[in-house]
DNA sequence: GTAAATAGTTAACTATATAAACTATAAATA
DNA sequence: TATTTATAGTTTATATAGTTAACTATTTAC
């Protein structure tokens, strides 16, 4: 199959499995716990801490003043925390807490299981294969 | 592959995959002329017309007024444009303007041009095997 | 024929985004 | 060294998108 044919199917698949993964939406989006950009924002630090704010706004294309904004809401629920770099002292480092690490492993969890209903209804070799396959993908893109 | 391990190596998959979708995003989102959930109301105006506010705020999982508000802002752009059905006096019908239209075939186009691009990279026999796969995926979702 | 349900909007609030203006600090340069 | 320029972050003002609660106008049910 050419990759314009390939493209026009895809378009067409994407939104009914996009619908199917939703329904298995988390809890802590569903219950209003936290929103979607601060879930984002707080997977980001688990994983680079300590990160310049000028940094964390351009690892998600949005200005400084919305990274500002995402980061006082997650300090003001204990989820994260601000820190002053003593090398630059323009710089303030933000930085994910306990109970935000909490969340996140929670939320990484329920996405796991999210994963494994919708795709736990096909063939063994078809789960393998399409791993396969999406990692040769993802190679290709710069990361 | 057992679905828990899938759904695990799944996790750390998508989040890149996204980022290379991201990066080849539509010029009518990242240029600014329609938002998201615009761009979303758009295309489902485009399959099913003449839709009651209600159905469409329940088909987005929105309440009403946040659909008064979106649909507000696209007839004020003259994409859309609201009608009273006469069998229900009640009832506001929604639909798609041309103006809209040309929109939504535009970003079809684009989106068909990015699976285009990001799976273009891999073998015909690999696209091919992938979307076979989906398409089984998907079937297992009640639509 | 009145009570209850349904459809849509308005009002008040929160979260997320933008751009412009501001403060503080560091780096570059005359 | 002193001054200009660049960088980091915040504040302010504005727009979009979502919520719930309250309201109007119909239709349906009893």
């Amino acid at each position: 199959m050419s990759p314009e044919e390939f493209g026009k199917r895809m378009v067409e698949l994407m939104p009914r499995l996009m619908r199917g993964i939703a329904r298995h939406e988390s809890n802590y989006l569903s219950k209003g716990k936290i929103t979607l950009p601060q879930m984002w924002v707080l997977e980001h630090l688990s994983r680079r801490n300590n990160c310049p704010m000028n940094k964390l706004a351009r690892s998600f294309g949005i200005s400084r003043p919305a990274a500002t904004g995402l980061m006082d809401r997650l300090i003001a629920q204990g989820l994260a925390k601000r820190a002053d770099d003593p090398k630059d002292r323009r710089i303030v480092r933000v930085s994910i807490t306990p109970k935000g690490k909490r969340i996140v492993s929670n939320i990484w969890e329920e996405k796991r299981r999210t994963f494994s209903a919708v795709f736990g209804k096909i063939s063994e070799n078809d789960r393998t294969a399409y791993l396969k396959i999406l990692e040769r993908v993802v190679e290709t893109l710069a990361d």
